[in-house]
DNA sequence: TCTGGGGTCCTAGGACCC
DNA sequence: TCTGGGGTCCTAGGACCC
């Protein structure tokens, strides 16, 4: 048996816990850049706003219900997220950590309890410890996991918990699921279902496994097995190493000036850098793209890319920096206004599995040493202390105008109490 | 005016090998 | 007219996830 443990309206929830000012009313949290609505509480859903809807397009909505509107808070939400998992962590033999708000548990040796109980007991854990909702459902397969969580969300007397339990009970709920609310069955596929009259997850499990194999490939087939009750994706103990690391951004503005671009974009390489040491890897391949603003038509527009390969796999700023800098020279054209850029990794290996190459003129020792002095600068002495020459020192041109503070993580903004 | 970021997997087709 | 067989690797595009 898994369990899904999935937070409800996470981001929202996060500042609530911190403002409880925030409960029983409209809030959405916005996308970088405030562009748009990506976490919304109940009353902000029942008001019609949609998920990623760009907020110039609810502003009337938002000004006539007083919804509140917050910028996103990475590091809130991303600090939130670790205690959320470590008190689900206690109370399975193992978890895997699915993404910022949602985590399975592998329930094996807990066969004999009641799974419903057990389930309603750790949503009201990780409410107790950390404020946040969270629906568990429990179900033989991942997909059917999902599909428990999702039925107990919105049903308070459920209390956060549900054992998806016998045949009867899945067929009553997948009846009434429909199909585009399938883990696993996307905008795309959920049309071409719709084209074949298959409406509900239910209809989807009726209709022959051939066809399924052959029209939405083995994916597709997998989850029609999974709603069938057998389990075909396998629970992921530990993280595996990314295969390939990004960082991008949008900018507030377009930037149309090539030193500030190759500031921004060594910023996102010296990032990306730091994010390859973390997990122990070098790569040898690094590509830079960049975009103009596609939604501003009669504007020249570029979107394009670069990619640079390295002789021998490597994880040092300095030179994957200098090489980024050099592909994006030949990208950037004048009078072009740039939106969007970003860094990509791939070739990504251990850092143990390094080949060397014959002609290798560069002390990779020494860069390595390097490397390590600045990521424990940075470590100890806060983010960004020490960083290349070529990137902007003033972060990145962001806008968040609804920025709520770092409650947990940053010592200035822990709000003071004061006790009678 | 304003429109997010970071990933994974699968498949088909082309280049290339002997 | 007829035009080998078997394989690997890489990439682009399309699908999906939160």
């Amino acid at each position: 048996m898994y369990a899904l443990a999935d937070c409800n309206n996470f981001f929202v929830s996060c500042e609530r816990v911190f403002n409880p000012a925030l409960n029983g009313r409209p809030v959405i949290v916005l996308s970088n850049n405030d562009g748009c609505a990506v976490s919304r509480s109940n009353e902000a859903k029942a008001l019609g706003i949609g998920m990623g809807v760009p907020l110039f397009q609810v502003k009337d909505i938002v000004r006539k219900y007083k919804i509140a509107v917050l910028s996103s808070n990475y590091a809130l939400y991303g600090d939130m997220s670790k205690r959320v998992h470590a008190t689900l962590r206690q109370l399975a033999p193992a978890i895997e950590i699915y993404s910022i708000d949602e985590a399975f548990l592998d329930l094996r040796g807990l066969e004999h309890e009641d799974l419903g109980a057990f389930a309603r007991r750790a949503s009201a854990l990780c409410l107790k410890n950390t404020g946040i909702p969270v629906s568990i459902g429990v179900a033989p397969t991942k997909t059917l996991a999902k599909v428990a969580s999702k039925w107990c969300k919105n049903r308070p007397p459920m209390k956060g918990g549900y054992f998806l339990n016998s045949q009867e009970e899945r067929e009553r709920i997948l009846r009434v699921t429909p199909v585009e609310d399938i883990w696993g069955i996307g905008r795309r596929f959920a049309k071409k279902l719709y084209e074949n009259n298959v409406t509900t997850a239910w209809d989807f499990t009726q209709i022959p496994g051939e066809w399924v194999q052959k029209k939405m490939s083995i994916t597709g087939w997998r989850t029609w097995k999974e709603l069938q009750g057998e389990a075909c994706i396998a629970f992921a103990d530990h993280t595996p190493a990314k295969k390939q690391i990004c960082v991008s951004r949008s900018f507030s503005k377009e930037i149309f000036d090539y030193e500030k671009l190759v500031e921004q974009v060594s910023l996102f390489t010296f990032m990306v850098c730091e994010k390859l040491r973390k997990q122990e890897s070098v790569c040898s391949q690094a590509v830079v793209f960049v975009l103009t603003n596609r939604f501003k038509e009669n504007v020249p527009q570029q979107v394009e890319s670069r990619m640079v390969t390295f002789p021998v796999a490597t994880s040092g700023t300095p030179e994957i920096n200098q090489s980024v800098l050099r592909e994006l020279s030949y990208l950037f054209r004048k009078g072009y206004g740039y939106k969007k850029a970003g860094v990509i990794l791939s070739g990504i290996l251990p850092r143990q599995a390094v080949q060397l190459h014959l002609y290798d003129t560069r002390d990779r020792e020494k860069q390595d040493r390097l490397m390590q002095v600045m990521d424990e600068i940075n470590t100890d002495m806060g983010p960004g202390t020490l960083s290349v020459a070529t990137a902007s020192t003033k972060g990145i041109r962001m806008s968040r105008q609804h920025l709520s503070p770092q409650y947990t993580t940053k010592w200035e903004d822990i709000p003071i109490v004061h006790c009678k």
